[in-house]
DNA sequence: GACAGTACTTGCCTGCCAGGAAAGTATGCA
DNA sequence: TGCATACTTTCCTGGCAGGCAAGTACTGTC
């Protein structure tokens, strides 16, 4: 079972929409990615090395045909780590889920 | 239904605790807050105007006999946001979750 | 009346971090 | 040689968060 743990680094909202669309990707496009989360290569390629550097992914780089090719996905390391945000959020959201019901919680 | 709707506002950590702390106490105490995020005073100010101004919360000055007490809770529409929020994060991890067994996800 | 305390609020400053633009790197192709 | 692809790195800017300290308003004490 996966522990909360709340994790920054994965709180942010680019690098939570890169990790939880790596999570359903496994190996995944530079190009799609940056479409995706709407970054331009500069920042994409930021957030990707701030994450490599967590140790949450792997980069490859490879090559089709003779042009480079960048592929990302999560390392087990940082599916622990989106697992434990989620929980975490879970857990905020089951501590304040008694209330949570719009239109007919007033007081 | 709540319509799933990403919100930076209440995304950002210490106002995503404020605000499911809210959502689980009604009118909660300045102090009590402050204690709970662990936020100094003006931080904890300042982020009550942010979500004042933004239509969350509710601040209402009372007083205990002679002293003052600041105290706060959800508006309709702060709850609402939240619920918002909360959707939004469930379809991130919807997306997600097919891969998210982390010890044995691995290709 | 002066001073201290409570309960915040506001102003000032600092530090971090994100993202864009542009230049750099490496390679291939015409 | 020059242009294109596919990123990466550098530089810069802007925003935002939080701490500290001063301000405000009122009370309580001596």
């Amino acid at each position: 079972m996966t522990q909360p743990r709340f994790d920054e680094l994965i709180h942010a909202p680019t690098r939570l929409s890169i990790v939880s669309l790596l999570t359903a990707t496994d190996w995944a496009e530079f190009k799609f990615l940056r479409d995706q989360v709407g970054l331009t290569d500069s920042a994409l390629s930021k957030q990707l090395t701030t994450l490599e550097e967590a140790g949450y992914v792997d980069i490859r780089k490879s090559f089709i045909g003779k042009r480079p090719r960048t592929s990302v996905r999560l390392t087990p390391h940082g599916q622990q780590a989106f697992a434990g945000h989620v929980a975490a959020l879970q857990q905020i959201v089951a501590r304040a889920g008694l209330a949570v019901l719009p239109e007919s919680a007033q007081t």
